[in-house]
RNA sequence: GGUCUCGUGGCCGAGCGGCUAGGCAGAGGUCUGCAAAACCUCGUACAGCGGUUCGAAUCCGCUCGAGACCUCCA
């Protein structure tokens, strides 16, 4: 079957669905904005990233030519609106003892840690903030030289309302210039800003600041927007496909992105806006300062408060494509526990699909069936709906298994490979085996159910049952079918 | 205060003008020594009030409620 290719998009800049049509034929070009390393990242964090991984995999397995840059803060000199330096990094290093940069190794050591428990691929390139402050400075230089930015007393600021003239500042996230004077709420007088919505491309350094870079403008620090200009610059050109990140960060980071790459190169950077939504607990945002968050190791250990029990990664990333990646998702126990149980049915009838009875007719359609998991996804990433799709297989599957339903040797094999590349390749799950691996382990548990089955021929249910508890509390579920018992064991 | 998003059955969560996803929980049934699993049947939900329309959860207006951004944030 071929993959048909007709995807739309939901385009952050228009606020509809597009048809997505790349650059260049078969090629794609997506920067995602990653995390700041001064701490681990939480499960909402995570989230982002699982969508796009998400996205990135759909791409890939429809087979476009992905090259996906996901960048890595680790340089943290952030400028708020009043104007002051807030070095995230340098105040973790400093709570803890350290430099800078061993606290970004530190955290990165476990973001690429988690990358790999919640199976995820891995960028094309992940580059860090501090190993391009040459090129931000480039790129600085080129907005000075456009006219579109000023140095006052070392440091340098974007000129917003020269800008403005040139071009439309706030076309991303709906703002206008006049209007976000009257919105800002305080404005500190001892600004060096001209115009309150100017910010920092390079702010000068303070004399305890434990990062410290050379630029034309003295000693100091990039601004936060910059760095993702200069790493798109580099790896994806001047303009690319789609720019991805949080809902969080569309305003100002990546207006003020736009406003840089229009600045500097002359247009805006990418044809594509996506953003993910966020992650919410009892309706509001995770996040570190409200300090309703949990960490992504937390819950895989149980060692959270707020759930009683471990969820496995893939139940996590489950629960997680059963939401639109652009709608917010609550995270609550009951619907942990929901998604827990719909991925273990879901899984069971995929493992139980390759030992199905064939038969000369089908009781469905497996062609539509397939070309609607393509359909929904090509539909911006759909995830809930293949999510339903696919569990209308497993209703087949399960049926088929029970002789109330019938399916041909070539439904069949469509079937398995259609779902077993949307759930592990697409969704990005892994399927967990019953079985061990240690064929020794089978032998035993041949014996055991062997020695059960006498025990039931006998009508020695008290033994029969014994056997059958004993197993359960070893976390070892025996299922009698008509054939005889099958049983699998929980990892 | 400004900009924007959202309110769907017990819970989670799709759909976004007619054909009323899906999962979990619940009720009944089939199967079974019992259980588990699986399958079948069952809930007619779309915040409220108006309006547009032959027809609205889906479009428009108002009201109420929640949230996001405007400071760092995925």
């Amino acid at each position: 079957m071929n993959k048909p290719r007709n995807l739309t998009i939901y385009n952050s800049l228009s606020g509809q669905k597009e048809p997505f049509k790349p650059l260049h034929e078969n090629r794609v070009g997506m920067y995602v904005c990653g995390p700041t390393l001064y701490s681990e990242p939480h499960m909402g964090n995570m989230r982002t990233f699982i969508n796009f991984d998400m996205i990135y995999r759909y791409l890939l397995f429809l087979g476009y030519d992905v090259k996906y840059v996901r960048n890595i803060t680790d340089a943290g000199h952030i400028t708020n609106s009043a104007g002051e330096a807030v070095d995230s990094i340098g105040k973790a290093a400093k709570l803890e003892q350290v430099q800078s940069l061993e606290i970004v190794y530190k955290y990165n050591v476990k973001f690429q840690e988690l990358q790999r428990l919640y199976n995820m691929l891995p960028p094309s390139i992940e580059p860090t903030a501090t190993g391009h402050i040459q090129e931000q400075i480039e790129i600085i230089e080129q907005i000075l030289a456009n006219g579109l930015a000023y140095v006052v007393n070392g440091s340098v600021y974007f000129d917003v309302k020269t800008y403005s003239e040139r071009f439309e500042y706030g076309i991303l996230s709906g703002r206008k210039v006049d209007e976000l004077e009257e919105e800002t709420r305080t404005l500190n007088a001892q600004d060096e800003k001209r115009f309150f919505a100017d910010f920092a491309l390079w702010k000068k350094a303070n004399p305890d600041d434990m990062q410290i870079w050379r630029s034309p403008w003295g000693d100091g620090n990039p601004g936060w927007h910059i760095e993702c200009t200069a790493m798109s610059t580099k790896y994806l050109g001047a303009k690319f496909d789609i720019h991805g990140g949080g809902l969080d960060l569309k305003f100002p980071h990546h207006e003020d992105e736009i406003a840089q790459s229009c600045g500097s190169a002359g247009e805006n950077p990418a044809n594509y806006w996506m953003h993910a939504n966020m992650l919410n607990v009892n309706g509001q945002k995770m996040s570190k300062s409200l300090g309703n968050y949990f960490l992504p190791k937390e819950i895989i250990e149980g060692s959270t408060t707020v759930f009683d029990k471990p969820y496995s990664p893939n139940v996590i990333r489950f629960f997680m494509m059963q939401a639109h990646y652009r709608s917010t998702l609550d995270f609550t126990s009951d619907a942990l526990n929901a998604a827990e149980k719909g991925y273990n049915r879901l899984t069971e009838a995929l493992k139980l699909l390759p030992s199905l009875p064939e038969s000369a007719e089908n009781s469905h359609d497996a062609e539509s069936w397939a070309a609607e998991c393509y359909r929904v996804m090509s539909d911006d990433f759909n995830t809930p709906m293949l999510i339903a799709q696919l569990f209308e297989a497993a209703k087949w599957i399960n049926s088929v298994n029970d002789g109330k339903a019938s399916m041909t040797a070539e439904s069949k094999q469509l079937l398995l490979t259609t779902m077993q590349a949307f759930v592990t390749q697409v969704l990005g799950l892994t399927i967990e085996e019953n079985r061990s691996n240690d064929g020794l382990v089978d032998k035993v548990m041949e014996v055991v159910l062997e020695l059960r089955k006498t025990a039931r021929e006998n009508k020695d249910w008290a033994s029969s049952d014994k056997i059958r508890d004993h197993l359960a509390a070893a976390g070892i579920t025996v299922k009698d079918g008509k054939d005889g018992a099958t049983w699998s064991a929980q990892p």
